[in-house]
Formats: C-alpha cells, sequence, structure tokens
DNA sequence: GCTTGACTTAGAGTGCGCTCTAACTTCGAC
DNA sequence: GTCGAAGTTAGAGCGCACTCTAAGTCAAGC
C-alpha cells in the first residue's frame, strides 16, 4: 500500500496537468477522488491506474464522450463487462484503421522526402549532358 | 487535360466540404483558385493534387498553421526545397512516434479485451473446484 | 500567529478546425 | 424571362479538450 498522492504529484505521474485532473473528475471521467481532512484529494494506486488506462484511450484520440460512457458502464459493475468489451473491440478497429491510414501518409511523406532530396541533389550536381534540369518541380 | 471541376465536384473529390475549401482557400492553404467568367471557381487538376497531398497532411495530424507554412514557402519556388523537405522530415519523425505510441495503446486495448474475454468466460463457465471466482474485477 | 505555497470551487476563456448563416449572384433548364 | 439549384462573400457559431482566473481555504515551517 504506497501512500494517496496529492494532486500535483499524480498529475507528474499521469502527465496530466492538476488541472486537467479535476477537469475530469468534473466530467464524469473519473470517480470521485478521496479526500484528506482539509478537502484535499489524495490520489490511492486504483486511481492512477485508471488514469493510466484513460490516458492510454486518449493516445488513441477516444473522444471523452465515449470515455465518459465507458466509466459509467464500469462504476455499474461487472455486469457491464460485455458492454465493455464490445466498446473496446470497436474502438479498436478505429484505431486500427487510423494507424494503417497513418502509415500510408508516412509513406507518402518519405516519397515526398526522397523527391525533394532528388531535387536537391539535381540542383547541387555539376550540369551533365543530357542529364540538364530543364525545369524543376511546379507541383511538388 | 481534363475539365476543371466546380467545388461541389471538388468537395467530392478530395472528401473535404465546399466550405472546408473556402476556408482553405481563405486561410492561405490552397492559392487562389481559377474563376470562371461568373466568378465561380474552378479546380484544376494541379489544384487538386495538391489539395490530397494537404489530406494526407492531416491525416498525420499536421496542424494547419505548418500546413500554412509549408504551401507559403512551396509558392516560393524551388529555392525552398531543403526548407520543405525538413519540414516533412520533423513532422515524419513526429508522426512515426505517434503511430508507435498508436500501437502501443492498440496493444493495451487488446489486453484488456483479452481480460473481458476471461471473465466472461468465467462467469459464464459452470462453478468448478478450485477454480470458483471469489470475486471479480473491480479495477478493470 | 504569520507567511508562503499548494490546494479548493465555479465559471470564464482559449485555440483549433471546421461549419454554418445571411444576403446576394449566377447558371442552366424550360 | 422565370425558376431552382448551386455558387459567392464576410463573418458568426460550434464542439472539443482543455486551460486559466478569481476568490477563497488549508497546511507546514518559522
Amino acid at each position: 500500500m504506497e501512500p494517496p498522492l496529492s494532486i500535483e504529484e499524480a498529475a507528474q505521474r499521469t502527465g496530466l496537468s492538476a488541472h486537467t485532473l479535476r477537469y475530469y473528475e468534473r466530467i464524469g471521467l473519473i470517480a470521485a477522488v478521496a479526500r484528506a481532512a482539509g478537502g484535499q484529494r489524495r490520489y490511492a494506486a486504483a486511481d492512477l491506474a485508471w488514469l493510466a488506462f484513460l490516458t492510454r484511450l486518449r493516445t488513441t484520440r477516444m473522444p471523452i464522450q465515449k470515455m465518459r460512457l465507458f466509466a459509467q458502464l464500469r462504476s455499474t459493475g461487472d455486469a457491464t463487462v460485455p458492454a465493455r468489451r464490445a466498446m473496446l473491440q470497436t474502438h479498436l478497429a478505429e484505431v486500427q484503421a487510423d494507424i494503417s491510414a497513418m502509415q500510408q501518409a508516412a509513406q507518402a511523406l518519405q516519397d515526398k522526402i526522397a523527391h525533394y532530396q532528388a531535387l536537391e541533389a539535381a540542383a547541387s550536381a555539376p550540369p551533365h549532358k543530357n542529364t540538364t534540369p530543364k525545369k524543376e518541380s511546379n507541383h511538388g
């Protein structure tokens, strides 16, 4: 049992700001966090684990509304496990589509970079018979 | 030479809305498009190619400000090729980092899904000596 | 007891990337 | 020439995900 963390410590552990932690609590992304005597928040290990999962969902661009729904299901107990699994499966499919779109786009970037490198090489190379650049790109 | 396209046709080809096409032009993401007699926009093949490249940049989440900078460099001619290449290389590195973060997160999703499937299987299986679930997840 | 700094709240503000509106013009079919 | 659809503009509005502010409370060291 590690001691619970203050909001600022929790912020550092999760990579979120204290503002954002309060915001997430306000909108119901995380359940009410335990409080110290004076009303200050104290984050337990379970809170941090949930926040870590939320940040992973965020990495995959899950919209906050969906995360809220997921959090709500989670809070209502094990009966919602199938629904939660379904949500994650649907989301995972979207994420995989997203990843492959990004990979394709990354390939296009690489192609463009290679094209630019070719242009640069041609521009700096000494002019050469039948290799003289007539006209450089005006569409790349 | 294909005939130039109206804004609505260009929208369909690019997957952007006509509103967005006008917006992109307003903010300088695309240069002023040719106009028909009455002032209506006519998109040429080169415009569509540039728009296709922009949508690829968008897929990789390049912010519009950076796209604008890129567009500006492009419009000033071949002297900016090295700068453009540098921009794309920097961006590509970010994109690759992004992709791998998403892949890691996708793996975490898969793990969670598998965990849920195990829970579901345990819940539906007939109780079994020494396999009886004592308590189900309250942190997953 | 005083000070300093971290904490609390409700609510306002921000930046991004569109998205829509209002008022008006133009095009193409009839 | 009339009509309806599609185009034009400048500018307002929106949804998202924070991010910050103001005014006040609390905790810990001196």
